[in-house]
DNA sequence: CTGAAAGCGCTAACAA
DNA sequence: TTGTTAGCGCTTTCAG
């Protein structure tokens, strides 16, 4: 067995109130006793056990950051702020992928397997409103991202339907008349619905037709970004004056395709993306995209998880849509 | 309280022992009394408690992965596979965030702030060789990269000089024959040393000279090298036929460079990275990079940490460098 | 096959 | 300011 409180305060000649007072840095002990205590600490080289203290406290001081995937530069951006927000509320944070599974994520909603974490925050892509009810009551949870569900569950949004409507006026702006939307449909989910909706509602306030044959279906991957556009020259169909990706990826993939078919960007055909991803700025030409603010999403998300936990009511609003930024660059100029 | 053991034992009018049978999927419960069993879990809606079953089996289920930085490509791919395989044994993940600080690398190796984890799998940047005798006997561990410590760590190291030599040799086979060596220096790591060394062999055998104004220094990232070729430029100096940048990043930054400058690629130029990301199928021109079989390393590394945590002794080798290919691509050919 | 009961290491109420 | 002590919920030894 590994050294314990007990044997500290043996060592110590103190009891294990005391050793307990030091080891979590309470009021009233004397500074000669405390130092005897780190001594001992130090010399059994005593490490506190997680577990005990869980058990005792009621509380593992863990919270879940549940995710769709490890690659996906949204969750790569947002990890880091979280566990920084998380630590400095005294959380650490375990991390889980559901690869969009409906079922690993109703799992999270239902307060997981065991009671490891002490509360959670997902961004869920599978989940049904309706599954808002199946939520395992008092544990605490926050949603990223467009999943509303039913039930009065905390939430923090991508402000996609202005953002989506930010790109299409920018794209007005500058004498774009026939814009093709990339990336709607097989996807499937409120993002794309909303991006959707605030690009038609662009379409509607610049007073240009919303022609069905611009908007083109494709999973959210480079891969196909570059098919769906080749697939439309093939075709032979008239190119658009503008494309408006629903995320980098597919902007980076339509550009392959637009390149290799000698289609100048911006000239011909100006580009713009969602997500604003590093590469953006690195791409030849240069990628406009949407920068939506996810230091304050994670931010208010573990705020927001902090005070569920501490049980604190909070006249906190429980629904956040964040802030963004058009980038403009190269490719839409 | 959460709903016990107990309150299910009494619901099924069973003892609790018997409810721990179930719950563990022990045999030597009669399948009537199994369903009792479920039933009244399901019932009360009994979750077990993660803390309470840790501090008795004085195991907590969690491993460690401790990484430098969350957006580094690396991470990203080597996290999915980690966790996979992690599972598949039993383990949860509790990925932690170094920012590549030598204290919380140390602390890591001396088994955490408390004992929350059974071992870790640790990619390590700052560690000194002879940090490793400061390794808290008996936290079992594992390394990634190239870091080697003192003592008898475990480790799965990624093939850095025979992949720089295989670069070298690719290229002089193309008919390159003034090779520039980039990233070379500030970073200071095993990593670059061992990448310098692979290139340094591949000149000697290829009877080329090593010419100190063609190794460049620079950070792994982009702007540093766009910057560090924009300056080779500027100076006047005659451009390379070649250039091996030590990660993708690199690369990508030079490939910006070369292009405003106008400098073809690869026909004045031929280029190549290391990591392989995604980006380098995608970029234009594509990107050649060197892929190092992550998979495997992920694999290996858990497979390791595995068996020190549940104290089999395996004949395994303590030091693995797992496989890589070379993918030529559009920038060398 | 099932029951009773002893702790795992820690926190915190109560006492001194 | 410090000591004593009762559990937190679970696993597991020992008995039936």
């Amino acid at each position: 067995m590994a050294v314990s409180m007990h044997d500290v305060a043996r060592a110590a000649g103190v009891s294990v109130r005391t050793v307990s007072n030091v080891v979590n840095n309470f009021a009233y002990v004397r500074p000669e006793t405390r130092r005897r205590v780190l001594e001992a600490m130090e010399e059994l080289g005593y490490v506190p056990n997680a577990a005990a203290r869980s058990l005792r406290r009621s509380r593992t001081g863990l919270i879940a950051l549940v995710v769709p995937d490890f690659r996906a530069r949204i969750f790569a951006d947002l990890a880091g702020p979280v566990v920084r927000e998380a630590e400095a509320l005294g959380h650490r944070v375990l991390i889980e992928v559901t690869d969009s599974d409906r079922e690993r994520e109703l799992q999270v909603l239902m307060g997981g397997r065991n009671q490891l974490t002490d509360g959670a925050i997902m961004m869920a892509l599978s989940l049904r409103p309706e599954d808002g009810r199946r939520r395992r009551p008092g544990y605490p949870l926050v949603l990223m991202g467009d999943h509303v569900l039913e039930g009065d569950i905390h939430h923090v949004a991508i402000p996609n339907r202005e953002a989506s409507l930010a790109v299409v006026r920018h794209l007005v702006s500058t004498g774009r008349r026939r814009l093709m939307l990339l990336g709607h449909g097989p996807h499937g989910s409120e993002t794309a619905s909303m991006r959707l909706r605030g690009f038609l509602d662009g379409l509607a306030e610049a007073g240009l037709p919303a022609d069905e044959a611009l908007m083109v279906a494709a999973d959210w991957s480079r891969a196909r970004g570059r098919q769906a556009i080749e697939e439309h020259i093939d075709s032979g169909r008239p190119l658009p004056d503008a494309i408006f990706a629903m995320n980098d990826s597919l902007a980076f993939g339509a550009l392959r395709a637009l390149r290799e078919h000698g289609v100048l960007v911006p000239q011909e055909v100006a580009l713009v993306g969602f997500d604003d991803v590093e590469e953006a700025r690195y791409s030849t030409p240069s990628l406009t995209s949407v920068s939506p603010d996810l230091e304050a999403m994670a931010a208010h998300a573990v705020a927001m998880l902090h005070e569920q936990i501490i049980g604190k009511p909070s006249g906190r609003e429980p629904h956040i849509t964040v802030d963004f930024h058009l980038r403009v660059r190269e490719s839409s100029q």
